[in-house]
DNA sequence: CCGTCGCATTTGTCTGGACATTATGACCTG
DNA sequence: CAGGTCATAATGTCCAGACAAATGCGACGG
């Protein structure tokens, strides 16, 4: 267990580290750098000693170093440019969107989030959902409707189809969690997704459920998320009042 | 300049590499990759070599191809599992979205956008917008507004906030061109953005200038990117017609 | 006084190797 | 036949070093 001080003139940055620890090296130094930067030690526009100095002072090797930076420079952290050095960002830039759920997203706001499940079914896909998921057409696959709520108020209708066998899914798991943390707790592994966002007016029952008026402005998403191998593990058709929520995203150039 | 055939059994992928060339090799092999999977050379779920071989028939190390593979991974074109190998995605999936304007999204769609400036000229900032670029409650920035047509209809209507002197900008440049087009040829290197997408009803005038009813949905998307070194360069609010356009994100969990 | 050239600094790219960790399937055992 | 065990194969992590390229600044000269 290693602890060095870091950057020298700027700030004490101190980190650990254990090579004991299954923890690979380059993260350990990421996430002690970039929790440096949360707390404020590290301030915006701060700049981080040489990679080469950086990694005599830990005892590592360069490319280690590299690693741990280039994690936080694709988080959108830090700020690299050649023959000047590293920087961390100015603006405070939020995370990046992981691949989350609406429930994990209210509940990390402070939010207390409810859920009504409206519907819980196999049911057999027609042409356009099949060959989204990578199914045959007219096989069967669950189909999922839930009404969320935040703080007592109706927020969104979410309506997804996912592969049969994929997990367990029972009504009341539904109503306590997120899908997201369902699947992932059942071995899902997400990798990808693709979002298409809009937006239209909502129609009667849409805005019954929701407690809009006919016509009012509803964000919708339509997601299509993808494991480890690239098959289909869900596939949502969500509609959100655009008056109590919007999307956040943050793009990185590499 | 060599060039190898890479992929044994299932497809013949012939790869040229230039070595006086200044684009970095991880680069050259990453492009000719991606290539091949657009192409179809490369099918979903095809298995590349493993990184050794690969390395081996292309005269390059390890190190070099995994910074090639790591580039598509991230990029979401391939898929790497440790003790298994590195697959191409299954679904196909959209390019990932990039720091780009209206403008070259609709153009790379084979549309015909045009452009209408409104607005073009210095405005003393408010307090929020101040806030937001980095500067002084008082000064003055570059306020900007444009309606935007795609195939002869308007689609959109464009509202930026910029710091002084960061591009020479022109209304006719603006008409033919997109924003971020000009500032990149300005030698504006923009990195992150950040984006708040939400939804509302048409005002009377948006209604107006879009050809919307008052009251119709519209999709709207607030927007400040930063460039190198973390500072704002762009503060857009833009409103789209719900009915006739819709943003499309992808989402990559390291 | 100003511009240009060159140098020092720093990240970018690339090499060649070593060991660890994790899936997968074959094999052996109960 | 079922189950666990072990070998194998592939990616993940890490090391030590070399040269290239870009940037910024200072020194030199016009």
């Amino acid at each position: 267990m290693t602890c060095v001080n870091l950057i020298g003139m700027t700030a004490n940055l101190a980190i650990d580290l254990d090579r004991s620890s299954p923890v690979p090296l380059y993260f350990q130094v990421a996430e002690q750098i970039a929790e440096a930067i949360r707390r404020g030690d590290l301030a915006p526009g701060a700049r981080l000693d040489n990679e080469i100095l950086l990694a005599d002072k830990l005892g590592l090797s360069r490319p280690t170093i590299r690693q741990a930076i280039q994690y936080l420079v694709d988080k959108g952290l830090l700020v690299r440019k050649r023959g000047v050095g590293t920087q961390v960002v100015h603006g405070q830039v939020k995370r990046s969107v992981e691949l989350t759920s609406l429930y994990d997203d209210l509940r990390r706001a402070g939010q207390e989030p409810a859920t009504r499940v409206i519907a819980l079914e196999p049911r057999s896909v027609d042409e356009e959902i099949a060959a989204i998921l990578g199914l045959e057409p007219g096989t069967e696959a669950l189909y999922l409707e839930r009404l969320r709520y935040a703080a007592g108020e109706p927020l969104a209708l979410l309506h997804n189809w996912l592969p049969l066998g994929l997990a367990r899914l029972g009504a009341t798991d539904l109503e306590t969690r997120g899908l997201y943390e369902l699947l992932r707790g059942a071995g899902v592994r997400m990798r990808v997704a693709n979002q298409r966002i809009g937006a239209r007016a909502a129609g009667q029952s849409e805005a019954r459920l929701l407690g809009e008026r006919r016509g009012a402005p509803l964000l919708t998403m339509i997601r299509t998320t993808y494991d480890d191998q690239g098959r289909a593990v869900e596939h949502g058709s969500h509609v959100y009042r655009a008056s109590h929520y919007s999307l956040e995203v943050t793009l990185i150039e590499r």
